[in-house]
RNA sequence: GCGCGGGUGCCGGAGCGGUCAAACGGGCUAGGCUUAGGACCUAGUAGCUUAGUGCUUACGCAGGUUCAAAUCCUGUCCCGCGCACCA
């Protein structure tokens, strides 16, 4: 049996030593393919895999459709994780090192990965290795890594951001951030004790004038909407509250909301302190409402969060039931001087109205919760959370809210925080979502940092041009689309420079480098040059140079082949197809349209995006703590390249999860070389017939040609695998069922086509069989097989159809009667009649669909009138199918005079053929166009 | 919560107004070939019924449009992915 790995590696030296897919400029029509450089922390796995193949096979088609295809590779460092896994293994750290371990370093081996280089070093030759072995069509010559220990690269990078803050693209700004007050940095996901994923989200604070004082009681609130319905202020009786002067107003905060006005705000004094009891039973003033309201005791106040005190609106169930729990025991607040009275006033003011839900919405949910005290937390919060669901999805504004009346509480809330901070009556804050803790075990705060980098996405000319770009490419596939036009549009400023991480200084504000998703955005056009900058001495490199060869500006620069540079450049760009993972469209893919509209003119912006789903194994998620985490190399050890391939690609397309299915490469295994042993041993083999059965298969190979080169088209690769391979198959199975031996130039015709249409997925045996089929040209550089449109002939297959249908139905009766060896079989075709009347309800169906309307129309004529009670029993089935292809009786009766030699060896049987006219017997008269009655005895 | 995609047999998945009990693949059952097979071949794989082309039920759930709906519309439930400064 033939040893696939043996002959994969056979083939990857051949192509290499032949530069197979090493392209030049030429005359021919050009493709260039990308896939994102990977990130060079650890071996390529099979996610990796499946979304590389559908480049690869993808370029692999282009290739035999006779464009020159440029299909580079290149390695992407930039970034903090290899830094900090770097760091990692210098500390010891037991968790990186188990997970070099597993990657199946030595203790010596994983020292040196202390070292960010050597990552560098070390992990692009090997991930080399995995795509070689795999046979990708990969021009190495232009490979390169990123970060400036690429000098080259680093050079185009800098050009990159030079251009964008040309066009103002780039600006500084305040950002929000999670920050580690002891370290002084950043708390990035992964340098996180506890908190991952947890963000800054918006938490103003709303300004609440104390009468007849100049205090301000600062209260923070995600809900700034339910200030329409504000009924009295909360504060925590036991506290002692700040007096802090900020920006010439006095505000009065918690204790732990000090740090949050430093960071956030404004450098705070502090200049005195209020005890809660002498703030307690007093009057404030806030924002949006003409009323005052009262100052009460609140012992669920959490300072921690906002400002440590709180608004309160009793549309919300928790404050509606702590406030009742008071009014229900108004002993507790013996000890503060309150004006009960007022306490005891206390209700709900609607403000929101929810369809379904009455007006005292809080209610509502302390009833259908059944809560009787504040004390049952859980409920309590439960009933909150469906109720702020319920608020932010149908809630609109009551007529009560003047300017705000009728709107969507979404819209309300939103033009709520811009009117109260432009009237100076509230300060935008953040807090965050949940608790975050840094690897230094301080908690984190945010901070405001205000020299920050920016990629100003939220650029409205720029949104134009990027949409105009995403509406002029193609999308693989289609359904995409939407998903690209809102995140082009939700796009805001993007932090585009880090204090620390491997990759490019900021050319003009070197204390910054720039992050690694925005330096991979155009990187493709170096791609075209690659090979050849190299060679030019690296002072000689500056902006002007990449102006000339990108951007055709500016004078030539004096330096050698930088013509061949430029026209490099011209010939290959704009991106073709560029694919990967559907995660990336919220960022790298946009990204990559931005930066290109930016930079570029209309010619060079992308032509088209692929993005595809997440690979499972066996329907589960692939992970290292399921043990079922499979990298590239493991699976061309185990399976070779070519089922690897062939597995990955069948898995599933578009935007399903594809699915590596482990059972079905190890029938591959088994069946691949068959597919080597079979086209060998046929080929050239067979007779000159041409007729029935010959005119059947290559009508269908035909089909199958258009079927799999519409898919392909589509990188619907899953069907055109299902195509080329199984179907193919199965039509060649039923041809031979019908012949003794197959005609010689179809069955060459049949080898062919289908070797050709697979080698996308399974280069190396394709191109074994197209050499051992004496060929000494490459199958990966042949043409993509074309299908003759004449050749195709639906009726063929109907007449098929109708043979098949035939001898089903035989079987089955003879099942049924027990007779197993029939003397004859007599097959009787439909009256003529029936034909025509068949082909004149189709007609009348065109009009109505109503039965006894096509009776009447029918009885009019003449020849139909006589069967009238035929017919009425007929027409209400006819009409709820749709008609079939209708032939005729002559063309029926020809198909099974042609098939009736075949039906007796099939049949084992004599075989009659009678028109019903002429028959005796009782069952003619059931006989309909393509269901011909049926007599066995 | 927002956006996008999806919910079909034992499983993966086609179908996207009529030709659909559901392509193709896997699994399972029976039989054949065979020294053996994870190879190959044949048949079966919703139920009922029957000298076949018939009936009933099915395409998350509930309604609607239509002569006709898995396919279109509305509502609803559920699942996946993303929601950022990070690869």
């Amino acid at each position: 049996m033939l040893n696939l790995r043996e002959i994969e590696s056979k083939w990857q030296k051949e192509w290499e030593e032949n530069k197979v897919f090493q392209p030049e400029i030429s005359k021919k029509k050009k493709y260039f393919v990308n896939f994102p450089y990977p990130y060079v922390n650890g071996y390529m796995h099979i996610g990796h895999l499946y979304t590389l193949l559908r480049v690869e096979a993808f370029a692999r088609y282009k290739r035999m459709q006779d464009f020159n295809v440029l299909y580079p590779q290149g390695w992407h460092a930039t970034g903090s994780p290899i830094i900090n896994a770097a760091q990692r293994i210098a500390e010891n750290e037991p968790k990186q090192i188990h997970i070099m371990k597993e990657m199946g370093f030595s203790d010596s081996e994983i020292k040196k990965f202390a070292d960010p280089k050597y990552w560098i070093k070390y992990f692009p030759p090997e991930n080399k290795k995995d795509l070689k072995s795999a046979g990708f069509s990969i021009d190495w010559r232009r490979e390169f890594f990123t970060t400036d220990l690429n000098p080259h690269y680093d050079k185009f990078v800098r050009w990159q951001f030079n251009k964008l803050k040309e066009k103002n693209y780039v600006i500084k700004s305040k950002f929000p951030v999670v920050w580690c007050p002891k370290d002084n940095t950043i708390v990035q996901d992964h340098s996180r004790s506890e908190g991952e994923g947890e963000t800054p989200k918006d938490f103003i604070w709303v300004k609440f004038r104390l009468k007849e004082s100049d205090l301000i009681l600062m209260a923070g609130t995600t809900r700034p909407d339910a200030l329409l319905g504000q009924t009295h202020l909360w504060i925590d009786p036991e506290a002692t509250y700040k007096i802090v002067k900020v920006k010439n107003e006095k505000w009065v905060v918690g204790q732990e909301a000090i740090q949050k006005i430093q960071e956030q705000y404004e450098k705070p004094t502090i200049i005195g302190e209020i005890k809660a009891n002498e703030l307690m039973g007093k009057w404030v003033k806030g924002p949006l409402v003409d009323y005052d309201i009262y100052i009460v005791p609140a012992w669920f106040i959490d300072a921690k969060i906002g400002s440590g005190i709180v608004y309160s609106a009793l549309e919300d169930p928790v404050d509606l039931i702590e406030i009742q729990d008071i009014q229900n025991d108004l002993k507790k607040l013996d000890k503060y001087k309150l004006d009960l009275e007022v306490i005891k006033k206390l209700k709900p003011i609607p403000i929101i109205s929810i369809p379904e839900l009455g007006d005292n919405l809080g209610q509502e949910m302390i009833n259908k919760y059944k809560i009787k005290s504040a004390k049952e937390k859980d409920k309590v919060k439960e009933a909150k959370d469906e109720l702020n669901k319920n608020i932010y999805r149908k809630g609109t504004m009551k007529q009560n809210c003047e300017k705000y009346a009728g709107m969507s509480v979404e819209i309300a809330q939103e033009l709520i925080k811009k009117d109260l901070i432009a009237s100076n009556n509230a300060v935008m804050f953040y807090e965050l979502t949940g608790k975050v803790v840094c690897r230094c075990l301080t908690p984190s705060i945010i901070k405001i940092v205000s020299d920050q980098w920016f990629i100003d996405y939220g650029n409205k000319e720029w949104k134009k041009l990027a949409h105009n770009c995403l509406d002029k490419l193609g999308l693989y596939p289609e359904k995409a689309r939407q998903q690209f036009n809102y995140v082009i549009d939700w796009l805001k400023q993007w932090a585009c420079t880090h204090e620390e991480g491997l990759g490019t200084k900021l050319p003009w504000d070197e204390k910054w480098v720039i992050e690694s998703l925005s330096d991979s955005t155009i990187y493709m056009a170096y791609y075209t040059i690659s090979h050849l900058i190299k060679e030019i001495p690296i002072d000689e490199i500056d902006d002007r140079l990449f102006d000339y060869i990108f951007l055709n500006k500016g004078k030539k620069p004096k330096i050698k082949n930088i013509e061949t540079l430029k026209e490099e450049f011209e010939y290959w760009y704009p991106v073709d197809f560029r694919n990967s993972g559907k995660d990336l469209i919220q960022n790298h893919l946009t990204f990559f349209i931005f930066n290109h509209v930016a930079i570029f003119p209309e010619k060079h912006w992308p032509k088209g995006i692929g993005v595809n789903g997440w690979t499972v194994v066996d329907g589960q998620k692939m992970s290292k703590s399921l043990g079922n985490f499979i990298t590239i190399r493991d699976a061309i050890k185990k399976y070779s390249a070519d089922v690897s391939r062939f597995t990955m690609l069948n898995g599933g397309e578009e935007l399903d999860d594809p699915n590596w299915d482990n059972s079905f490469a190890s029938t591959l295994i088994q069946r691949l070389p068959n597919l080597h042993d079979f086209s060998i041993e046929n080929y050239n083999k067979g007779t000159n017939n041409y007729e029935n059965p010959e005119e059947l298969f290559e009508s269908q190979i035909n089909q199958i040609i258009k079927e799999t080169t519409e898919a392909m088209e589509l990188t619907k690769f899953r069907t055109a695998i299902q195509k080329a391979y199984f179907d193919m198959q199965k039509v060649f199975k039923n041809y031979m069922k019908k012949v003794e031996k197959p005609n010689k130039k179809l069955i060459n015709q049949y080898i062919n086509t289908q070797i050709k249409l697979l080698s996308p997925f399974i280069p190396h045996i394709t191109e074994e069989i197209w050499h051992n089929l004496g060929n000494k040209s490459f199958i990966s550089l042949q043409s993509w097989p074309k299908y003759d449109e004449k050749k195709i002939n639906l009726e063929l297959e109907i007449a098929e159809n109708l043979i098949n249908n035939i001898i089903e139905d035989i079987k089955y009766v003879k099942n049924l009667i027990k007779i197993e060896n029939p003397k004859e079989i007599t097959i009787i075709i439909s009256s003529k009649w029936k034909y025509e009347l068949f082909a004149k309800v189709k007609e009348l169906m065109e009009k109505t669909r109503n039965a006894s309307e096509i009776i009447k129309e029918l009885m009019k004529i003449d020849k139909f009138r006589q069967y009238g009670q035929e017919i009425s029993k007929l027409i209400p089935k006819l009409i709820q199918g749709q008609p079939e292809f209708i032939l005729s009786q002559e063309k029926e009766l020809k198909i099974f005079n042609d098939k009736k030699e075949f039906l007796e060896k099939e049949l084992k049987s004599k075989i009659l053929i009678e028109i019903a006219e002429k028959s005796k017997d009782q069952k003619a008269k059931n006989s309909l166009p393509f269901k011909p009655a049926i007599v066995i005895s």
